[in-house]
DNA sequence: CTGAAAGCGCTTACAG
DNA sequence: CTGAAAGCGCTTACAG
């Protein structure tokens, strides 16, 4: 690749004076294991320093198996459109545990994704990140049995398998609970999922259900549709259509929200006036809308970075971890001041 | 990693009864120049079929100084609203030339930058692509200089350097095309950018200037602001409040379209029916907006999959490549038919 | 406390 | 046409 890269583990030894051995052990920190005096560590550090030696990682990987890399498999998370902080947390956490990431996507081919699995494990990266772009319950890949691996996003119900995921029950409670503490308990929840094997959905719709239960209160309605803005829109009219009297929405996206949004104005409804809305993901969209969507927050970063974390801790018993969701407030809530 | 990773070319060759040279000549596709006979290859490569042989990259890479490996390292394309599929691109890329892709963020801090190169190189990629989440001008990193590499959606102006950059002066002039098309000239644009070294803005510029010179027009004016949907709502509000008579709007991108469109309605202005708009991006919020906004498409994927391709091509001359930005039509400018 | 030597699993001159 | 052998640059028992 480049010129410079020749100086060698020997020429730092004989650089220092030392055998390759004893270089070799102060460069992997085991100077105090094998008593060597801090002289020696000194001269082969200056050596180390003015050579600008930096230790071949093919070589190394060669004797002891690691390669400092770990590999993230997904579907789709780059292309998506905004899940892909994932990645960003995940190569920030690598970094700080000093690995680098391997990164590949499928695009949802079960035979490259085959593929790069096998691709990954013939590089010998250190455990496999595999992540969905979309929450859900997958079968564990078949070129994952026995490779060190976390799940990002997904869970394999039944297998030993690490799993990080968002906590969307909590994030149902809290959405409720924001609409319950501006004094709505007349609540409407847009975009049921119909989506087989996906989980943020029902997870939310329970955690939105068990919060007004706890107030001794109920959902008042639930619309099932898919979870683009088209699909709010609409789903919103015909509701307004049919003789909905709106108070409180909690939409399952922020998509929805600005579907409904579009339908609430079109209908003369303001918001949050007439309407108070709450969603859920916390993308970028929710602060672009007018007003700005109260939005119950995915932690992607987080998400990406506790997966490689769990990744390349020995101790990880393995199991779920789900990570809060918190509440981004914007104006699509009424005060609570305003209860009436 | 796996139980399974055990079987190495010794076993291949003993399995085949030949010995570990002729298994690894054929292996490498040299079968033939080296005179190898077709029973001895079709032996061998049963032996590879029935023990699973899949050869350890670690031992090949440190022979050969090749690791089928590129490294891809950005400021923050992953944590980016859409550019993040140029990550897609490139590993769908890399792939397609049996390469795998490292990737870095240092989320422009230089260190960490520096770092991830100097990691990338220890692990030998075999080229970096180094990516910008914003097209600009920069200077080449100099941990990058003597380096095979490809820039992607910046330039470095005075380097001997490929680049692969979207040709926002050929996006200039269409969306301007699409104006004129429909009968307007009277247009003004909003978000000449501000940001120093920024290429979008002012190419984007350049070409809308040419298209309506060469019909015999000119921008009718011209307000600078940033690129946020705030800045589009905030920029439009003003110019419409000091007496802008709004026939046709070119938005920088489709965050201003969209703040453009909410200060466009509070106005009571109608889009397209009293003003036309065309934008910069073809993100998925062009699809979201009503009416679709006809926007002229960033192509993330085929960037980042053309930078993949030339820093493995060993034929390429360097310099840059601009590809084509396309109008992604929507229903945000008036039919043509309607001219009056 | 330090060093000589083997070996990680391949590729590739070199010899035949 | 095929094989024995060296070597890529490290790490790590093993011996002293």
């Amino acid at each position: 690749m480049k010129t410079r890269r020749r100086v060698m583990l020997s020429d730092v030894a004989a650089e220092a004076g030392v055998s390759a051995t004893t270089a070799s052990y102060i460069l992997n920190g085991r100077a105090d294991e094998m008593r060597i005096s801090p002289a020696t560590v000194a001269k082969v550090q200056a050596a180390v320093a003015s050579l600008g030696y930096r230790p071949n990682r093919s070589a190394r990987s060669l004797r002891t198996r690691r390669t400092a890399t770990v590999g993230l498999i997904s579907d789709q998370i780059a292309g998506a459109q905004y899940g892909s902080s994932m990645l960003t947390g995940a190569s920030l956490a690598a970094r700080e545990l000093d690995h680098l990431v391997v990164m590949g996507e499928s695009g949802g081919d079960p035979d490259l994704e085959r593929l790069l699995i096998e691709e990954m494990l013939d590089r010998e990266v250190d455990g496999v990140v595999y992540a969905t772009r979309t929450a859900r319950a997958i079968s564990l890949p078949a070129g994952l049995r026995g490779v060190r691996a976390v799940l990002l996003n997904c869970e394999a119900p039944g297998e030993q398998v690490a799993s990080v995921m968002p906590d969307d029950e909590g994030g149902g409670r809290a959405a409720a609970r924001v609409l319950l503490d501006a004094g709505i308990d007349d609540v409407w929840v847009i975009g049921e999922d119909p989506t087989p094997d996906a989980t943020a959905g029902p997870r939310r719709l329970a955690g939105v259900r068990a919060e007004l239960a706890a107030h001794g209160s109920a959902v008042a309605g639930v619309i099932a549709c898919d979870w683009t803005v088209e699909d709010g829109f609409e789903a919103t009219s015909a509701w307004l259509a049919a003789g909905g009297r709106p108070r409180g929405l909690v939409c399952m996206n922020d998509r929805l929200a600005m579907g409904a949004f579009q339908a609430l104005a079109e209908a003369g409804y303001r918001v949050p006036d007439d309407v108070s809305v709450v969603s859920f993901d916390g993308s970028a969209l929710a602060g672009w809308l007018r007003p700005v969507l109260t939005s119950v927050e995915l932690p992607f970063r987080e998400l990406g970075a506790l997966a490689v974390r769990r990744l390349l801790d020995v101790d990880d018993r393995g199991g779920t971890v789900s990570l809060p969701m918190a509440v981004r407030e914007g104006g699509s809530v009424r005060a609570s001041a305003e209860v009436g």
